[in-house]
DNA sequence: TTGAAAGCGCTAACAT
DNA sequence: ATGTTAGCGCTTTCAA
């Protein structure tokens, strides 16, 4: 069976009191005593129970953390430094890939709360904010990554959006494109970036309309539709923002299958500067989001609310890069199919 | 505070061990009672804590799963689906990228033991095997995957590795190419895939010899180191077998600098086509492992040993698929630099 | 410096 | 059909 304090407490001679406090570091004692605690618990292979220490009001020590989709590579990097963070600070991570679909979201917030995780990291876009703030009222600590907290009062961190939407339409204008087509999600992010496009442009004199947005969900096979959408526009783009590499990919598998030149015929920047945005060819232009840093910091931030108990509610912000690389060239005004 | 089991028997005005029946849906009574009992949990918000029922005996409903590196296309394509699988099975899994480093390794196996999972999926390859043989021994339920389970005596689900080396050498063979050298890691899985390679070679009436065989861990950096070492070699290989994407797309990308072309000069197969396979340009020529078939098989074995407690080890072996893509041409017998 | 004992939220005999 | 009660493995006063 499985070794309990009561063993190691009755083969050291000691009670189970003694023994918890030499677990914990915690109590005064002779230290001829907790060296032979220690000794007996090596001896054992005695590991406490994370489930009865929790039941008596301590932290499980493991994080929630939902994700819209795992097998996507900008979380699936943003998972590896969340987890390396986390061990490094004594926490497991349980990863939840919600779909943004509403009853998955409901379902593992749920789930998660049963099993007493000590924080929730949400990087999924919540339809039902209710249930986050039910979380919240709960006093259990909660951060949003990737998107804004909204009304909720609890700390986000997340890209500047609107710069990074800023900087890559600012891009794409000095090349001289004038006729740009955004590929957007449905996401708080989507809009911020779409924010500064807007901004961008129109401080360079042109109109913003509404039309020049189009909306789908992250995945190459919706870039490629997207794209296809956009080429029964009777007026072709001469450039493509998209708001993830993802999507960026899917236009440019699409052009190529359409023979489309890129980036002679058409520009297309991205945004994340996942993997795939290098592994691509020619390499995607697109806005890097510091992915290890806002993983570090998300983590820190959400295990400094563990422990201090004040849900001091900022919004951290990182700094977009542009990355200029292959998929964004001068326009050559090439707007008729 | 949390509301707990004495709440709801207190405001439907039963025992808690009514209240217990009706959670776990066992025993009997009257309906009114359930639907009473129901409808106060209901009010209450009431959900009953995993960590309490998990201490007297019950399952904790979390699978651990250990994989290199999370943020590897192939893992995080495969936690994908196995989250789903467990969870339509009642999971939850927390993840751990143990980078195959033995401290690592030992470390999270040692927490989530402590965290009392209910099973153990293995997809990074253990240095020690003694810490398996201590979870086996400990009767927690055990499967690998991506590798053979050895003389562990669990059950192991991966892709027929063997096969899956042959065919992409018969491919390399088929179109001419007879300097082929392969880029494997330090893993079983990698072995096999040698060997498969091997006995293609070797029937095919060449002599296989150990210098065509460079070690190297799984990114697309070590892919391009590989690539220069490989060109140091007197005789430059017309094909390479990168066993797996990664590397292979480190392999191209070197070639690319050192104007290579792929695959009129060289070509290139990976493994695992993964959506790095699709992305790159030219598509890669890869062996598929049928991932969503592998995700969902490995946690239904696991749930089947959890409730069976019958440790049947059995060898489940996928078939492979050669996908033939752009990076493999016929040999045009370059084989100086 | 150490230990006894109550309690964490739940399950599962065993009673009633 | 329902309730009483003894644990599960640990933490934490409070006493000794």
């Amino acid at each position: 069976m499985k070794v309990t304090i009561y063993d190691v407490a009755e083969k050291a001679g000691v009670s189970i009191a003694t023994v918890s406090k030499v677990i914990n570091n915690t109590g005064n004692m002779r230290d001829t005593t907790r060296q032979k605690v220690m000794k007996v618990m090596e001896e054992l292979n005695y590991f406490p129970s994370v489930m009865a220490s929790a039941l008596t009001g301590k932290k499980t020590q493991t994080l929630g953390l939902l994700v819209p989709d795992i097998s996507n590579p900008f979380f699936s990097e943003m998972a590896r430094t969340i987890e390396d963070r986390a061990h490094e600070r004594g926490l497991s991570v349980i990863m939840c890939s919600t779909d943004e679909d509403e009853e998955k979201e409901k379902k593992y917030l749920e789930l998660l709360r049963r099993k007493q995780v000590d924080g929730f990291i949400i990087a999924s876009s919540f339809h039902e904010k209710k249930l986050l703030e039910d979380i919240k009222n709960t006093r259990i600590p909660l951060v949003m990554l990737t998107q804004d907290a909204g009304s909720l009062g609890v700390t986000s961190v997340s890209v500047d959006d609107f710069t990074g939407g800023f900087e890559a339409t600012s891009h794409l204008l000095s090349l001289g494109h004038q006729n740009i087509v955004i590929i957007a999600e449905q996401r708080l992010s989507s809009k911020m970036r779409i924010y500064g496009f807007r901004e961008a442009y129109e401080t360079n004199g042109y109109k913003y309309q509404e039309d020049m947005v189009i909306q789908t969900t992250a995945s190459i096979e919706n870039g490629k539709k997207s794209l296809e959408e956009i080429l029964k526009k009777k007026e072709r783009p001469s450039a493509i923002f998209a708001c993830n590499d993802l999507i960026a990919i899917g236009v440019i598998q699409g052009a190529r299958e359409h023979g489309i030149n890129i980036p002679v015929d058409m520009s297309v920047v991205g945004f994340d500067n996942t993997i795939l945005a290098t592994t691509t060819v020619p390499s995607l232009t697109t806005v890097a989001q510091p992915i290890n840093e806002m993983g570090k910091k998300v983590v820190d931030v959400i295990v400094s609310n563990i422990n201090n108990e004040e849900p001091n509610a900022e919004r951290i912000l990182f700094k977009p890069k542009l990355m200029v690389r292959n998929t964004s060239g001068v326009c050559n005004n090439f707007t008729k199919a």
